[in-house]
DNA sequence: CGAGAAACGTTGGCGACACTAACAATCATC
DNA sequence: GATGATTGTTAGTGTCGCCAACGTTTCTCG
């Protein structure tokens, strides 16, 4: 990700009247405009520590999981299995964790965090619950319920 | 994005049971988890059209705004400067739309959508439909009102 | 049992985007 | 009329999604 404390914004600010038609009425739009503002955030939020949101479920997955294969960690995230290979590769290349044999299947890996990992994810983790209150501070908590059960009809 | 009519899944199948544990009252996993989901049945849908979200927005939005600039469209879809760039110029290339001289400001570019541009738009408005139904068909109409109110929140 | 199918990790490649940084031309403003 | 901001532009980097193909290992089924 890169994320400098940086200048010099090439994203155009918007003065809060730009319309946008019949897109209007579109729940894919703003599905992509609030997921690209909420990553947005998250990018800033994360910059001191560079990691994404990917590299961030994935240590909270691995911790949650231990010994999990990486095809576990792609189900859960719905990513491919390419995809992940490089995510596990970039953590694995900071020694956040470490791949070691399946006692049950050698076909598998485990995957489990270092000390340092776990360090790293505690700090991502009191960066996640800042994230989120700034992302819920537009709600009341019985609107974030249901947010969260409306999302969740779309990816399950 | 180049999407074949293929086959060879490398995107492992999820088999309904995937805990994901504390991740799940992270309003910004839902999030992301949703939008996956979402896009890569938009890119199913566009597959024969070989048209991305946002090409399609584009489209939709010069059309919706004959003559808007560069930095409009960047306003309204939340996009970095380059980025419009790269699009526009894919789609400029493809002959779906055109740059034009500003009358009225020698920096800015009008854009406009050819008559294949038209044409793409109008086979890819009821792709859109037929994407949205099968996103809204999990919805009550009321849902959906409520989905787009709270995503609205969070971008705007 | 043994052969073929499936799963797992791996690599390489392509395309889409976001973001940075810097530049020239053109306004806008004092 | 000089200064600073805006617009389009190019170049580069990094993340990520998808496909294709391969070797190893396990599973399934005749």
């Amino acid at each position: 990700m890169r994320i400098r404390a940086t200048a010099a914004a090439t994203l155009p600010s918007v003065g809060h009247a730009a319309d946008i038609g019949d897109l209007r009425d579109i729940v894919g739009f703003h599905l992509r405009l609030a997921y690209g503002a909420v990553y947005r955030h998250f990018a800033e939020t994360f910059s001191h520590l560079d990691l994404t949101q990917k590299q961030v479920s994935v240590l909270w997955l691995v911790a949650d999981h231990p010994d999990i294969a990486q095809t576990g960690l792609a189900q859960r995230m719905r990513m491919d299995r390419a995809t992940t290979m490089a995510i596990v590769n970039r953590l694995e290349a900071r020694g956040y964790l470490v791949r070691g044999k399946s006692a049950t299947d050698r076909r598998k890996q485990t995957l489990n965090l270092t000390d340092a990992g776990r360090g790293a994810l505690t700090v991502a983790k009191a960066a996640v619950r800042e994230h989120e209150s700034w992302l819920k501070a537009r709600y009341t908590p019985a609107e974030v319920q249901t947010l969260i059960e409306l999302l969740t009809r779309l990816h399950e």
